[in-house]
DNA sequence: TTTGTTGCAAAACGTTTGCAGCCTC
DNA sequence: GAGGCTGCAAACGTTTTGCAACAAA
Protein backbone atom coordinates (compact mmCIF):
# COMPACT_ATOMS: atom_id res chain seq x y z
CA UNK A 1 0.00 0.00 0.00
CA UNK A 2 2.44 2.60 1.07
CA UNK A 3 5.35 0.62 -1.78
CA UNK A 4 2.34 1.45 -4.15
CA UNK A 5 2.69 5.01 -3.51
CA UNK A 6 6.72 5.26 -3.67
CA UNK A 7 6.12 3.04 -6.82
CA UNK A 8 3.62 5.92 -8.32
CA UNK A 9 5.54 8.77 -7.71
CA UNK A 10 9.01 7.25 -8.98
CA UNK A 11 7.25 6.66 -12.35
CA UNK A 12 5.94 9.93 -12.50
CA UNK A 13 9.51 11.28 -11.95
CA UNK A 14 10.26 8.36 -14.36
CA UNK A 15 8.28 9.52 -17.23
CA UNK A 16 8.95 13.44 -16.67
CA UNK A 17 12.86 12.41 -17.16
CA UNK A 18 12.09 10.49 -20.15
CA UNK A 19 10.07 12.59 -21.95
CA UNK A 20 11.87 15.55 -20.78
CA UNK A 21 15.33 14.48 -22.14
CA UNK A 22 16.80 14.43 -18.42
CA UNK A 23 19.41 12.33 -16.85
CA UNK A 24 17.86 9.58 -14.83
CA UNK A 25 20.41 9.64 -11.77
CA UNK A 26 20.92 7.44 -9.00
CA UNK A 27 20.35 11.03 -6.73
CA UNK A 28 17.15 12.03 -7.85
CA UNK A 29 15.31 8.49 -7.11
CA UNK A 30 16.81 8.02 -3.78
CA UNK A 31 16.20 11.64 -2.55
CA UNK A 32 12.17 11.07 -3.55
CA UNK A 33 12.49 7.86 -2.54
CA UNK A 34 13.64 9.40 1.23
CA UNK A 35 10.96 12.42 0.87
CA UNK A 36 8.26 9.78 0.35
CA UNK A 37 9.56 7.38 3.75
CA UNK A 38 9.76 10.72 5.58
CA UNK A 39 6.43 11.51 7.70
CA UNK A 40 6.58 14.99 8.71
CA UNK A 41 7.40 17.99 6.93
CA UNK A 42 11.18 18.72 6.97
CA UNK A 43 13.74 21.64 6.19
CA UNK A 44 16.08 21.48 2.81
CA UNK A 45 19.11 21.00 4.92
CA UNK A 46 17.52 19.21 7.57
CA UNK A 47 16.53 16.28 4.66
CA UNK A 48 20.52 16.15 3.15
CA UNK A 49 21.37 15.77 6.62
CA UNK A 50 19.26 12.32 6.28
CA UNK A 51 20.02 11.70 2.74
CA UNK A 52 24.08 11.41 3.71
CA UNK A 53 23.87 8.83 6.27
CA UNK A 54 22.48 6.71 3.14
CA UNK A 55 23.27 7.74 0.00
CA UNK A 56 26.16 10.45 -0.98
CA UNK A 57 24.45 13.54 -2.19
CA UNK A 58 25.80 17.46 -2.65
CA UNK A 59 23.38 20.17 -0.95
CA UNK A 60 23.34 21.49 -4.69
CA UNK A 61 21.78 18.37 -5.99
CA UNK A 62 19.36 18.14 -2.72
CA UNK A 63 17.97 22.08 -4.23
CA UNK A 64 18.06 21.00 -7.44
CA UNK A 65 15.76 18.68 -6.52
CA UNK A 66 13.96 19.98 -4.40
CA UNK A 67 12.99 22.36 -6.91
CA UNK A 68 12.13 19.45 -9.93
CA UNK A 69 9.59 17.99 -7.09
CA UNK A 70 8.12 20.85 -6.06
CA UNK A 71 7.46 21.63 -9.79
CA UNK A 72 6.15 18.12 -10.42
CA UNK A 73 4.02 18.54 -7.75
CA UNK A 74 5.43 15.42 -5.53
CA UNK A 75 6.49 17.88 -3.41
CA UNK A 76 4.93 20.94 -1.55
CA UNK A 77 6.96 23.40 0.32
CA UNK A 78 5.35 25.93 2.34
CA UNK A 79 6.53 28.83 4.74
CA UNK A 80 6.19 28.64 8.13
CA UNK A 81 7.43 31.23 10.73
CA UNK A 82 9.85 32.81 8.12
CA UNK A 83 11.41 29.34 7.29
CA UNK A 84 10.70 27.49 4.61
CA UNK A 85 9.57 23.52 4.89
CA UNK A 86 8.86 21.12 2.67
CA UNK A 87 6.53 18.08 2.71
CA UNK A 88 5.38 14.81 0.36
CA UNK A 89 2.11 15.86 -1.35
CA UNK A 90 1.29 13.01 -3.80
CA UNK A 91 -1.22 10.42 -2.73
CA UNK A 92 -1.60 11.88 0.71
CA UNK A 93 -5.24 12.83 1.87
CA UNK A 94 -5.30 16.55 0.88
CA UNK A 95 -5.18 18.60 3.92
CA UNK A 96 -4.26 22.43 5.69
CA UNK A 97 -2.76 23.97 8.01
CA UNK A 98 -3.20 25.43 11.10
CA UNK A 99 -0.85 27.47 12.16
CA UNK A 100 -0.20 29.35 15.78
CA UNK A 101 1.10 32.90 15.01
CA UNK A 102 2.35 32.79 19.14
CA UNK A 103 4.50 29.52 19.39
CA UNK A 104 4.51 28.76 15.90
CA UNK A 105 3.27 25.27 16.06
CA UNK A 106 2.08 23.73 12.61
CA UNK A 107 -1.25 21.19 12.90
CA UNK A 108 -3.10 19.27 9.86
CA UNK A 109 -6.55 19.26 9.25
CA UNK A 110 -8.98 18.26 6.57
CA UNK A 111 -11.99 19.65 5.44
CA UNK A 112 -14.41 18.12 2.33
CA UNK A 113 -16.54 21.12 2.44
CA UNK A 114 -13.07 23.28 1.95
CA UNK A 115 -12.14 20.65 -0.65
CA UNK A 116 -14.88 20.63 -2.48
CA UNK A 117 -15.45 24.24 -2.96
CA UNK A 118 -11.83 25.00 -4.04
CA UNK A 119 -11.95 21.79 -6.66
CA UNK A 120 -15.40 23.14 -7.84
CA UNK A 121 -14.24 27.52 -8.06
CA UNK A 122 -13.90 28.85 -11.28
CA UNK A 123 -10.50 29.64 -12.53
CA UNK A 124 -10.08 31.98 -15.35
CA UNK A 125 -7.46 31.97 -17.41
CA UNK A 126 -5.47 29.02 -15.16
CA UNK A 127 -5.50 25.65 -14.81
CA UNK A 128 -4.68 24.76 -11.45
CA UNK A 129 -2.87 21.42 -10.27
CA UNK A 130 -2.88 21.67 -6.09
CA UNK A 131 -3.16 24.31 -3.49
CA UNK A 132 -1.98 25.05 -0.15
CA UNK A 133 -4.11 26.33 2.64
CA UNK A 134 -2.45 28.35 5.69
CA UNK A 135 -5.05 29.03 8.71
CA UNK A 136 -3.51 31.09 10.96
CA UNK A 137 -4.54 31.80 14.67
CA UNK A 138 -3.43 31.14 18.15
CA UNK A 139 -3.69 27.47 19.19
CA UNK A 140 -5.45 26.47 23.16
CA UNK A 141 -2.28 26.19 24.89
CA UNK A 142 -1.16 29.47 23.92
CA UNK A 143 -4.68 30.97 24.80
CA UNK A 144 -4.75 29.52 27.81
CA UNK A 145 -1.25 31.28 28.20
CA UNK A 146 -2.65 34.80 27.74
CA UNK A 147 -5.55 34.43 29.29
CA UNK A 148 -3.71 33.67 32.88
CA UNK A 149 -1.17 36.65 32.36
CA UNK A 150 -3.93 38.72 31.76
CA UNK A 151 -5.45 38.06 34.93
CA UNK A 152 -2.53 37.84 36.80
CA UNK A 153 -2.08 41.78 35.60
CA UNK A 154 -5.79 42.66 36.99
CA UNK B 1 -12.66 55.80 2.04
CA UNK B 2 -9.04 55.20 1.55
CA UNK B 3 -7.83 57.35 3.96
CA UNK B 4 -10.49 55.41 6.47
CA UNK B 5 -8.39 52.29 6.14
CA UNK B 6 -5.24 54.05 6.74
CA UNK B 7 -6.36 55.63 9.62
CA UNK B 8 -8.08 52.02 11.00
CA UNK B 9 -5.01 50.75 10.69
CA UNK B 10 -3.18 53.06 12.49
CA UNK B 11 -5.77 52.91 14.83
CA UNK B 12 -5.27 49.03 15.61
CA UNK B 13 -1.43 49.54 15.61
CA UNK B 14 -1.75 51.88 18.19
CA UNK B 15 -4.25 50.52 20.27
CA UNK B 16 -1.66 47.55 20.46
CA UNK B 17 1.30 49.27 21.45
CA UNK B 18 -0.74 50.99 24.03
CA UNK B 19 -2.20 48.15 25.71
CA UNK B 20 0.87 46.08 25.62
CA UNK B 21 3.20 48.75 26.97
CA UNK B 22 5.29 49.16 23.89
CA UNK B 23 6.68 52.63 22.24
CA UNK B 24 5.12 54.36 19.73
CA UNK B 25 8.09 55.21 17.70
CA UNK B 26 7.24 57.50 14.06
CA UNK B 27 8.93 54.49 12.29
CA UNK B 28 6.24 52.19 13.07
CA UNK B 29 3.70 54.33 11.80
CA UNK B 30 5.85 55.69 8.75
CA UNK B 31 6.20 52.06 7.84
CA UNK B 32 2.67 50.62 8.15
CA UNK B 33 1.40 53.91 6.31
CA UNK B 34 4.02 53.24 3.16
CA UNK B 35 2.86 49.35 2.89
CA UNK B 36 -1.29 50.42 2.91
CA UNK B 37 -0.13 53.05 -0.14
CA UNK B 38 1.53 50.02 -1.79
CA UNK B 39 -1.29 48.00 -4.28
CA UNK B 40 1.13 45.01 -4.89
CA UNK B 41 3.11 42.70 -2.59
CA UNK B 42 6.70 43.33 -2.52
CA UNK B 43 9.56 41.84 -0.59
CA UNK B 44 11.03 43.14 2.69
CA UNK B 45 14.06 44.26 1.09
CA UNK B 46 11.98 46.08 -1.42
CA UNK B 47 10.50 48.19 0.77
CA UNK B 48 13.29 49.12 2.98
CA UNK B 49 14.62 51.16 -0.09
CA UNK B 50 11.07 52.43 -1.08
CA UNK B 51 10.90 53.50 2.45
CA UNK B 52 14.66 55.55 1.98
CA UNK B 53 13.26 57.81 -0.56
CA UNK B 54 11.02 59.12 2.09
CA UNK B 55 12.04 58.02 5.63
CA UNK B 56 15.08 57.13 7.15
CA UNK B 57 14.71 53.70 8.61
CA UNK B 58 17.01 50.85 8.86
CA UNK B 59 16.59 47.40 7.73
CA UNK B 60 16.33 45.80 11.23
CA UNK B 61 13.49 47.87 11.80
CA UNK B 62 11.69 47.13 8.32
CA UNK B 63 12.26 43.33 9.62
CA UNK B 64 11.33 43.89 13.35
CA UNK B 65 8.43 46.02 12.19
CA UNK B 66 6.85 43.64 9.39
CA UNK B 67 7.01 40.30 12.06
CA UNK B 68 5.09 42.87 14.25
CA UNK B 69 2.32 44.09 11.68
CA UNK B 70 2.08 40.11 10.47
CA UNK B 71 1.51 39.06 14.34
CA UNK B 72 -1.13 41.74 14.39
CA UNK B 73 -2.56 40.62 11.18
CA UNK B 74 -2.21 44.10 9.76
CA UNK B 75 0.76 42.57 7.14
CA UNK B 76 0.39 39.24 5.25
CA UNK B 77 3.57 37.14 4.42
CA UNK B 78 3.23 35.25 1.23
CA UNK B 79 5.78 32.52 -0.41
CA UNK B 80 5.94 32.64 -3.94
CA UNK B 81 8.47 30.39 -5.66
CA UNK B 82 10.76 30.46 -2.76
CA UNK B 83 10.46 33.92 -1.67
CA UNK B 84 8.93 35.80 0.51
CA UNK B 85 6.54 38.54 -0.28
CA UNK B 86 4.62 40.74 1.81
CA UNK B 87 1.02 42.40 1.16
CA UNK B 88 -1.46 45.03 3.61
CA UNK B 89 -4.30 42.43 3.90
CA UNK B 90 -6.75 44.90 6.07
CA UNK B 91 -9.86 46.01 5.14
CA UNK B 92 -8.73 43.92 1.77
CA UNK B 93 -11.46 41.80 0.23
CA UNK B 94 -10.36 38.20 1.18
CA UNK B 95 -8.51 36.90 -1.79
CA UNK B 96 -6.50 34.12 -3.49
CA UNK B 97 -3.99 33.27 -5.36
CA UNK B 98 -3.17 31.47 -8.36
CA UNK B 99 0.52 31.19 -8.63
CA UNK B 100 2.25 29.65 -11.92
CA UNK B 101 4.29 26.95 -11.32
CA UNK B 102 6.21 27.79 -14.70
CA UNK B 103 6.60 31.49 -14.75
CA UNK B 104 5.92 32.24 -11.39
CA UNK B 105 3.25 34.60 -11.69
CA UNK B 106 0.86 35.58 -9.43
CA UNK B 107 -2.84 36.62 -9.87
CA UNK B 108 -5.56 37.09 -7.16
CA UNK B 109 -8.95 35.93 -7.06
CA UNK B 110 -11.56 35.69 -4.66
CA UNK B 111 -14.80 32.82 -4.35
CA UNK B 112 -17.35 33.53 -2.02
CA UNK B 113 -18.05 29.68 -1.20
CA UNK B 114 -14.11 29.21 -0.64
CA UNK B 115 -14.77 31.93 1.66
CA UNK B 116 -17.73 30.45 3.83
CA UNK B 117 -16.30 27.03 3.82
CA UNK B 118 -13.15 28.28 5.01
CA UNK B 119 -14.68 30.64 7.85
CA UNK B 120 -17.45 28.05 9.22
CA UNK B 121 -14.99 25.30 9.34
CA UNK B 122 -14.64 23.58 12.45
CA UNK B 123 -11.17 24.42 13.95
CA UNK B 124 -9.85 22.18 17.00
CA UNK B 125 -8.20 23.22 19.81
CA UNK B 126 -7.66 26.86 17.52
CA UNK B 127 -9.19 29.66 17.04
CA UNK B 128 -8.52 30.92 13.57
CA UNK B 129 -7.49 34.98 12.93
CA UNK B 130 -6.46 34.56 9.08
CA UNK B 131 -5.80 32.38 6.74
CA UNK B 132 -4.09 32.27 2.98
CA UNK B 133 -4.91 29.75 -0.18
CA UNK B 134 -2.24 29.63 -2.86
CA UNK B 135 -3.41 27.14 -6.19
CA UNK B 136 -1.07 26.29 -8.11
CA UNK B 137 -1.10 25.77 -11.43
CA UNK B 138 -0.55 26.56 -15.08
CA UNK B 139 -1.21 29.94 -16.57
CA UNK B 140 -3.00 30.75 -20.09
CA UNK B 141 -0.29 31.96 -21.30
CA UNK B 142 2.01 29.15 -20.00
CA UNK B 143 0.11 26.75 -21.45
CA UNK B 144 0.25 27.70 -25.28
CA UNK B 145 3.52 27.88 -24.90
CA UNK B 146 3.68 24.30 -23.63
CA UNK B 147 1.28 23.08 -26.40
CA UNK B 148 3.19 24.79 -29.03
CA UNK B 149 6.51 23.25 -28.20
CA UNK B 150 4.41 19.90 -28.27
CA UNK B 151 3.13 20.11 -31.72
CA UNK B 152 6.48 21.34 -33.01
CA UNK B 153 8.29 18.31 -31.54
CA UNK B 154 6.22 15.77 -33.72
C1' DT C 1 30.41 11.44 -27.88
C1' DT C 2 27.45 14.75 -26.10
C1' DT C 3 25.72 17.34 -22.61
C1' DG C 4 22.89 17.24 -18.42
C1' DT C 5 24.05 16.59 -13.69
C1' DT C 6 26.89 16.25 -9.93
C1' DG C 7 30.13 17.77 -6.05
C1' DC C 8 32.60 21.24 -4.17
C1' DA C 9 33.57 25.61 -2.41
C1' DA C 10 32.85 30.19 -2.73
C1' DA C 11 29.63 33.77 -3.26
C1' DA C 12 25.27 35.84 -2.84
C1' DC C 13 21.33 36.53 -0.53
C1' DG C 14 17.97 37.43 3.13
C1' DT C 15 17.41 37.73 7.90
C1' DT C 16 18.90 38.05 12.65
C1' DT C 17 21.77 39.68 16.34
C1' DG C 18 24.55 42.46 19.71
C1' DC C 19 25.46 46.68 21.26
C1' DA C 20 25.72 51.66 21.95
C1' DG C 21 22.90 55.48 21.79
C1' DC C 22 18.40 57.52 21.39
C1' DC C 23 13.74 58.68 22.43
C1' DT C 24 9.18 57.35 24.23
C1' DC C 25 6.79 57.09 28.26
C1' DG D 1 15.13 58.10 34.54
C1' DA D 2 14.11 53.50 32.82
C1' DG D 3 14.05 50.57 29.29
C1' DG D 4 12.06 49.67 24.68
C1' DC D 5 13.54 50.67 20.14
C1' DT D 6 16.64 52.20 16.69
C1' DG D 7 20.74 52.18 13.53
C1' DC D 8 24.66 50.04 12.33
C1' DA D 9 27.56 46.46 11.09
C1' DA D 10 28.83 42.07 11.69
C1' DA D 11 27.26 37.35 11.92
C1' DC D 12 24.37 33.90 10.60
C1' DG D 13 21.91 30.37 7.99
C1' DT D 14 20.08 29.29 3.61
C1' DT D 15 20.20 29.13 -1.29
C1' DT D 16 22.57 29.89 -5.59
C1' DT D 17 26.48 29.84 -8.61
C1' DG D 18 30.65 28.63 -11.42
C1' DC D 19 33.43 25.23 -12.77
C1' DA D 20 35.68 20.86 -13.42
C1' DA D 21 34.70 16.03 -13.39
C1' DC D 22 31.46 12.53 -14.16
C1' DA D 23 28.10 9.51 -16.13
C1' DA D 24 23.53 8.81 -18.59
C1' DA D 25 21.86 8.52 -23.09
Amino acid sequence: MTNDIQQQVRDILDQYLKSHKLRRTPERYALLEEIYQQEKHFKADELHQTMLQKFRVSRATVYNSLDLFVHLGLVMRTLVDNVVEYEKCYGRKIHYHMICSVCGSVKEFTDPRIALSVNTAKYSRFTPQSYSLNVYGICNKCRRKIEKTNKQQK
